[in-house]
DNA sequence: GCCAACGTTGGC
DNA sequence: GCCAACGTTGGC
């Protein structure tokens, strides 16, 4: 079967939930190189994690921060499996109502594969996808590329943590993060619409602020490394590290601690 | 099963 | 920090 693709947010701010920080960047990835996508405690997400076999291509999102857009390019190393997570009421995402007799959460793990060259802002897509005609920075990706992204769950829908990514999108996706060419007007005005305010800017100045630590969130990239992930993974992972949000999740717990080994990440899953 | 209230996601 | 979109919950 062919290679499916897809785009699983990550937030690469700190946040403290429950105790625990749900960061989880594009620089946390690279260190970690494989990590399990806990902490998704929504449905839709959850069934799409179920669909994905190893080999399966995935854009790595950086979700609510100052600049969100796509980061790295990973890959399905290891398909679902129940997310322990949930049954660990110290952990931000545990959910007192599932058990391990009837697991209701699951996760995948996935390999980091390389930085994009240029950060793809969500900006960049918004205005491709509102514009009229296609921004003459990014005329390379034809119309075709243009109706690809105007498509985009991303861009229709928004709030999924983890969603289905067409073929055609994924490699407009590949030649915009290969070819850059916005970051100087920013994204590309908007014409038309315009909802806002294009973003332009990525990077330029970009953003300050931001995170924690640093931010890379923006782009990052620079160069890149390409190569591609491999990895596997198989045992399981090490460390990895979190990042994760939110969600509610239970209540009870107890505090931190707790082994969890290892927190996650997480995409949000937004509930 | 419908639907209103509520809570969350997440861009800005 | 605001707030819009949308998913979930729970009453009826």
């Amino acid at each position: 079967m062919a290679t499916k693709h897809w785009l699983m947010k990550a937030e690469p701010n700190s946040r403290i939930v429950k105790g625990k920080d749900v960061k989880f960047s594009v620089d946390d990835f690279e260190a970690a190189k494989t990590t399990p996508w806990e902490g998704v405690r929504n449905a839709e997400a959850r069934n799409l994690m179920k669909e994905m076999k190893v080999g399966d291509k995935v854009l790595f999102y950086h979700s609510n921060c100052k600049n969100p857009g796509i980061a790295a390019f990973a890959e399905v190393s290891k398909e679902a499996y129940p997310d322990y997570t949930a049954w660990d009421a110290s952990h931000p995402y545990y959910d007192a109502k599932t058990d391990k007799d009837n697991p209701k959460w699951y996760m995948v793990e996935v390999a980091f594969g390389s930085r994009v060259q240029h950060f793809v802002p969500l900006a960049l897509l918004r205005n491709i996808a509102s514009s009229s005609e296609l921004p003459e920075e990014v005329a390379y990706i034809g119309e075709d590329g243009a109706k690809a992204i105007k498509a985009m769950a991303l861009v229709t829908r928004g709030r999924l943590s983890v969603q289905r990514v067409e073929e055609e999108t994924w490699e407009v996706i590949e030649q915009l993060a290969e070819k850059g060419g916005w970051e100087e007007v920013g994204t590309g005005k908007p014409k038309t619409k315009a909802k806002p305010k294009v973003n332009t800017k990525v990077t330029s100045s970009r953003r300050k602020r931001s995170r924690s630590k640093k931010a890379e969130d923006s782009e990052g990239a620079e160069d890149a490394e390409e190569d591609e992930v491999e990895v596997e993974a198989d045992e399981e992972v090490e460390e990895n590290r979190p990042r994760q949000r939110k969600r509610k999740a239970a209540t009870i717990e107890d505090e931190p601690g707790g082994e969890s080994s290892k927190p996650r990440r997480s995409t949000r899953a937004r509930r």
